[in-house]
DNA sequence: CGCAGTTTTGAGACTGATCAATGCCTGTGG
DNA sequence: CCACAGGCATTGATCAGTCTCAAAACTGCG
């Protein structure tokens, strides 16, 4: 019972949900009493993932539910030869899991970026949510819808934006997501990515990535040093990548 | 009262819930007796949109939501330059405007590609909905994480697939959903698409896709006159697509 | 210092885009 | 019954963007 080891999955919560991180940000909108306690009894440990382990994997069948407490992963899927496609980024306040529970087996993997701290729910009790809090369902429906419409952007920029385009959008996206969770300090975020990532995110060739975030950097756009990345000139991304930028009422996460 | 106008949103249901032409489908679930009642009093009106008109526009605040009963559409974006994006093809039993739940103005447009029908439900019981029928509201989420697994296998497909594969693999798609449905006669189905929805649908310029589709043809792959789609090599296909064929159990529905 | 992973660069090949016609149906009006 | 228009499908020629291959230059780290 003592001397727990510390293991990647341990018993012992590090980060107790009524200190939750998250809601402690200005994105997320906050809990009532009696939800933050279902929730509380419903995590029943945090995962620690360390720097490019596989958090999940297609194919699984997962029994599990997770939140994203801290750190970066990807989602992506492969074809049977080995050309892999980054889906979308995953940050803190993203839940992950919910398509296993309509599909008998994961149809995508999630990979680490970044050390990832997630919390872990059990599948079977998903139903106790949605019996007890019709609230929180709701907020997860709104997840849901919320993916669906990253996705959805993704899929136009992967269909019908240039390369260029498609890097400047992919750039903005990360970037205001990233300073939406106040990881960005002024124009500038870390990102632990590679340029193999964004190729794979883009539907690119590594190399082709490489020369057109060259041609971003040269004409002044952005800049991009070893896992920073800086906005130099927000208007003229916002310009070329044609983004659009929607409003969001305050964030419900789990 | 009487000689009731044959408008496009009547207030008569031609269609009653309890009779409802979806699930006498074997791929979709039944409904518990009370379920059914609180679906028939959710559902406002029927609306019957014809083939080429706009059911839901981009930017629109919507105040509905829609189940399609009959008929195809498809979800699409379009960049401020008019270049187009197909999401997905929407089929009877998809569910339509979850998004607006989320997000303010619609960020996507939906258009009918033949006549379609649609059950209206007020979007502000949807609540209702959550609170007092929580296994409707797992449907939903259901719903929605099916939707973003159509879009992660398109997004697969946009950015690793070749030209030849992509559309394999839409035709595949296609085949299979329409099948699903009963609407397959065989190894045949009437697509009411264009190669233009095609190559939007693809992220190609029409010129290709015909010339693409042309050549799938030549092979003796498939088969493909005047809006009707014929698999001549299933195997053939699937082998080109590397499609993954994947098991669902039996599918909820609103 | 040397290695392994990453980034950068150049050259050439190829996929898919664009432009420009032409052909093919189907429905409409004379 | 024919002429014609409009929407789609088809084809050829040329062009551009992106890929592949190959090699070199960097970077962080043990």
């Amino acid at each position: 019972m003592n001397n727990i080891p510390h293991s990647t999955q341990g018993a012992v919560f590090q980060t107790p949900c009524a200190h939750c991180p998250l809601r402690a940000m200005q994105t997320f909108r906050g809990f009532a009493p009696e939800e933050l306690d279902f929730v509380r009894r419903l995590k029943i440990a945090e995962l620690h993932a360390v720097a490019g382990s596989t958090v999940l994997l297609e194919g699984d069948t997962v029994t599990h539910l997770y939140t994203v407490l801290a750190g970066w992963g990807f989602r992506y899927k492969t074809l049977s030869d080995g050309r892999r496609q980054i889906l979308n980024f995953v940050l803190p306040g993203d839940f992950i899991g919910l398509q296993s529970s309509c599909m008998a087996e994961m149809r995508h993997s999630v990979e680490a970026l970044s050390d990832v701290t997630l919390c872990v729910f059990p599948r079977e009790r998903l139903w106790e949510l949605y019996r007890d809090h019709p609230h929180l369902a709701m907020d997860l429906t709104w997840l849901a819808a919320r993916q669906e419409v990253l996705l959805d952007d993704n899929l136009l920029s992967l269909g019908r934006r240039t390369a260029r385009e498609r890097l400047a959008y992919l750039i903005l996206h990360l970037y205001l997501r990233a300073k939406e969770l106040g990881l960005a300090v002024g124009d500038e975020v870390a990102l632990p990515l590679t340029q193999q990532h964004l190729a794979d995110a883009l539907g690119l060739s590594l190399v082709h990535t490489n020369k057109t975030l060259k041609r971003l950097t040269r004409s002044e756009l952005v800049h991009w040093r070893g896992g920073r990345l800086r906005i130099l000139d927000f208007d003229a991304l916002v310009a070329l990548a044609r983004y659009e930028i929607g409003e969001q009422p305050p964030r419900p996460f789990i």
